[in-house]
DNA sequence: GCCATGTTATTGCATATGCAATGACTATGC
DNA sequence: GCATAGTCATTGCATATGCAATAACATGGC
């Protein structure tokens, strides 16, 4: 294959190239809509995984969402310096602790729950319903699944 | 809506969180692949576009696929550094100069196109043919498109 | 109990990402 | 030709992300 038809190739067809810049896309328009709650989209998405899964560990969310426990450890922190989450002291394993959703980490859910829907919707529309419910379908697929699984 | 019913509707609706959850995904398959030749993912997925559109400006790389500026400097420093890419000296432009492959950047595109082929492969078992063709539906729609609209 | 093995969390390192502010240059109006 | 407005790039700040190595704990076999 000449060089040239090689780089279009690689430019036009990367599925990650196409996933990720879709993903900066989507993600500024959830952040456009929390900035005036002063939390950005990645943490809304983590506050609702733990506030889901009740007093979780970490390395259950990591499962969950395909995230790296080292990833976790500092994200989570900010949340808990936040006092959106706190850790749950009863544990029968000792290491590390549970997580939960503090009272203020729920109602805050509750205060951005309409820029959410807002965003969301701004989200369905570029995506259109096809688009969607597909990007729900595939990454239903996902959730959970242990990772290096192709 | 009862408390329980919005955080189960934003932890498994939310279209931000599916699209971030995939792209780790993809992201980890082609870094997996890739790892070998000493760049990362999103390195390839530059160096591409750098080698496509020629001498081109960071600011319309930024407009072709979503990136902030700041992110660019950065992000095109390291490929400097590594001598992927250079600096073209003719310019009517004082504002910063535009940027091509070197020749050793077009040699590591040819190096890695195999590995970038496998794992295009396993991205596109993955997603299946409907979910690959829209992922490429959908953001070709958004190539190039000024941020902000939608 | 002790050791080998496995699991969970953290830390160091490097990169990716975006906002706000700034500097440097260009283009436009007068 | 200069002042104003607009464009391009960078820097400071904060967060997001993952790998490799390590620490801390748990579990199973003996």
């Amino acid at each position: 294959m000449p060089k040239e038809d090689m780089i279009s190739n690689m430019a036009g067809s990367c599925l990650m190239g196409r996933a990720r810049l879709l993903t900066r896309v989507l993600t500024g328009i959830y952040d456009d809509e929390l900035r005036p709650f002063g939390l950005k989209a990645t943490q809304l998405n983590l506050l609702v995984v733990v506030a889901q899964l009740g007093p979780v560990r970490r390395i259950e969310i990591g499962r969950m969402i395909h995230l790296d426990p080292s990833t976790l450890t500092r994200n989570l922190q900010v949340m808990l310096n936040n006092g959106w989450i706190e850790e749950v002291a009863d544990d029968e394993d000792g290491r590390g602790l549970p997580l939960q959703a503090t009272r203020p980490g729920m109602t805050l859910l509750e205060k951005v729950s309409p820029a959410w829907e807002c965003a969301q919707g701004k989200a369905g529309r570029l995506l259109g319903a096809d688009g969607a419910a597909l990007l729900r379908k595939l990454s239903s697929g996902l959730f959970g699944t242990a990772p290096g699984r192709v």
